[in-house]
DNA sequence: GATGTGAATGTTATAACATAACTATCACAC
DNA sequence: GTGTGATAGTTATGTTATAACATTCACATC
């Protein structure tokens, strides 16, 4: 293995998920769920269609908001509670601490914890991943003895076209 | 969550600061704060020996009943979250974004983002830096364009005294 | 077709976390 | 002693998340 870093990808905010539009997105995780034995009922595939849709970490009172219009009826926050929950446990999405925020997942397929970038711009989120830095995580856990569940990497900053933009 | 008794879990940094007791803590930080011409005041001292005193993060509101108790009078939430926010802009207090909680921090003197590992089973935090993820870090942001202000690693899993508890 | 069962959802209420906006105090310079 | 700026007090409210219980629905079984 080179030292050469695997390109980040940014799939939630540029054209690198460009690919896929939303529906295909949502069709692909309808697959995943069948195979494991897991159901994508309505109120879940609604939140994943309007993550996908909106390109960027949304609050849960956000996808609330956008439920009760797409349905024209009262939707509570339990319900879009437990789709986070079950699409998290899925893979499907991931929360961003940092902001009590929540985006889907470009990978649901693999198993991995990622690795995000945040604007504190314009707000978007670029997904990545890095095995080196899941490595050395992996070394230091093990020297303090920790058994490991889960990762948190959020790396707050400025992105590429807001900085450009500011420097024009 | 057990009802275990638990040990403060110090910092596993090198200098091992478990020599140093909370009010040594508080002193060096108000000399910090003294040399960079910052004030660390009654309520600021409070919450910062809170921290160092329960040994694991807490949360603002369990800095407020706390708070309350040793003042015999009414603390309202402004109040401490003003406390924190005065503290993590001296680098004296860090967040946990994955828990809303909050951890003293045991090298205020050095800028650096802090690497936690957080126990799930005990509810311990251990603070770590790693400037070899950090470096990595910084190639990857450098690759997406990223200008970076900010860090948020967060390791969750058992810690060492947990895992040995539970095979023994 | 009636009925049990379990997963999912609806509904109500509230807990937990955080801040806006305004007032009061206090140290210090003038 | 008065203005100024930083800090803290106070009240109210905004935001994020979950507990607890009722209902619905698909499906298997009788």
């Amino acid at each position: 293995m080179t030292d050469r870093p695997i390109e980040p990808q940014p799939c939630t905010d540029t054209d690198g998920g460009a690919h896929h539009a939303p529906a295909e997105r949502v069709e692909l995780a309808a697959s995943l769920c069948c195979a494991r034995g897991a159901q994508l009922t309505t109120p879940r595939r609604q939140v994943l269609e309007l993550l996908w849709t909106n390109g960027r970490p949304m609050g849960a009172y956000e996808l609330l908001e956008a439920l009760k219009l797409k349905n024209a009826r009262s939707v509570s926050p339990p319900t879009v509670y437990r789709a986070l929950e079950f699409l998290m446990s899925q893979r499907l999405v991931s929360k961003i601490e940092s902001r009590n925020a929540y985006v889907p997942c470009a990978h649901p397929e693999r198993r991995h914890d990622c690795l995000f970038f945040l604007c504190s711009n314009c707000g978007a989120s670029a997904e990545s991943e890095d095995p080196r830095i899941e490595a050395l995580l992996a070394e230091d856990a093990a020297v303090v003895g920790y058994r490991v569940t889960r990762r948190v990497i959020e790396v707050e900053g400025t992105c590429a076209s807001c900085n450009t933009a500011e420097s024009a």
